[in-house]
DNA sequence: AACAATATAGACAGGTCTGTATACTAGCAA
DNA sequence: TTGCTAGTATACAGACCTGTCTATATTGTT
């Protein structure tokens, strides 16, 4: 429908994505999306809830693409190879400038606002998702593992953004295939 | 020497940490270090230096500390442990707030700025040091095992920060061990 | 005592920030 | 026509931002 509150939050997306939420104003979103302040103000109450609006649609639009590009592979171990060489691309884009929830909580430290918690729930339903790839495999260690593999995905996010390591993906997957063939091991 | 130039550094850490590089204002930092506006640009000459001065002393507060923790440990595998048990305690402690040189690179996302260089170096010297403690043990794969480790601490500090997993370190840890393991076999 | 270095208060410039108020326009539907 | 909805332009309030300026005070050293 409204096609005026679209073109806001992915403008709004951009510009946090490279600029941080606190430095980029309202003026400037505005400017560059061609909508007036009013239109804005009454879609958003506040400059908060289009920060809010843009995580909503980040969080979705990531794990929709993630979970789209895993479902192309088989077995249990192609699926989790999958994620990291996700990961590899998503580095490779010329647009990539971090994890937008990660630089939110960053920003945002105080862990009661809604803007932090957005932050700490996006990680929370990738670790589930990890987990429910990894049931398949090892049930019984399946969630120690998703914390586990979604702590090197967040390091090799880390590694890309700060010290532009181009290979963190792959880094990060050799030492998840170590962690799957001691788990596979262990179960035996 | 200058006493006020340390109290202005000291206050401008605490408030950046918890609050944002961006969203402290210079007024906030003087009034709470008691410090006049004056004194302060003889010291920086803008608020962009007073950061790289804030960062270039928690590298050498961070590393010193990491350092002399490790020392007390005899073992190569003891070390090892020990930077994990080192960030552990970090992780507990009230005022932890995340790496600030990961939010550092949140909020100066462009890579030729001096601050996001400055983050990207302190990562560097972390990865060389661990590459010190790991040639011990494994010569020849210390500095791919010293990038995978410090995406693991970088990942661990992600997970305490945004979804305050106390228990990230030690999570960490343990893939760690496993990723050691492996190598002590190849390596016979 | 004289000097230089360091710090002080407080006002100020010029700009930007979020959010509000007002008055206007265009399209659409009953 | 009438009325509703969505959007626009523009100005504004009030706060806050960085950085500068001036004139004064404090301090330690020689």
């Amino acid at each position: 429908m409204s096609s005026k509150r679209e073109i806001l939050i992915d403008k709004a997306t951009e510009l946090f994505a490279s600029g941080g939420y606190t430095a980029i104003g309202i003026d400037r979103i505005l400017a560059e999306a061609g909508v007036a302040k009013m239109t804005m103000y009454k879609h958003f109450p506040s400059k908060q809830h289009l920060i809010l609006a843009v995580l909503k649609q980040r969080d979705e639009v990531f794990r929709t693409s993630l979970i789209t590009y895993v479902k192309q592979h088989n077995t249990p171990i192609d699926k989790l190879r999958a994620v990291f060489k996700w990961h590899h691309e998503w580095f490779a884009r010329p647009d990539f400038s971090g994890c937008m929830f990660i630089n939110a909580s960053a920003e945002f430290q105080d862990a009661t606002t809604d803007i932090h918690q957005a932050a700490a729930q996006h990680k929370q339903l990738l670790t589930h998702y990890l987990e429910t790839l990894l049931g398949d495999i090892f049930p019984a260690s399946a969630k120690k593992l998703a914390v586990q593999i979604n702590i090197l995905l967040d390091g090799a996010i880390v590694a890309a953004q700060v010290t532009s390591n181009h290979n963190a993906a792959k880094e990060a997957w050799e030492v998840a295939e170590c962690l799957l063939k001691q788990s596979s091991h262990q179960q035996a």
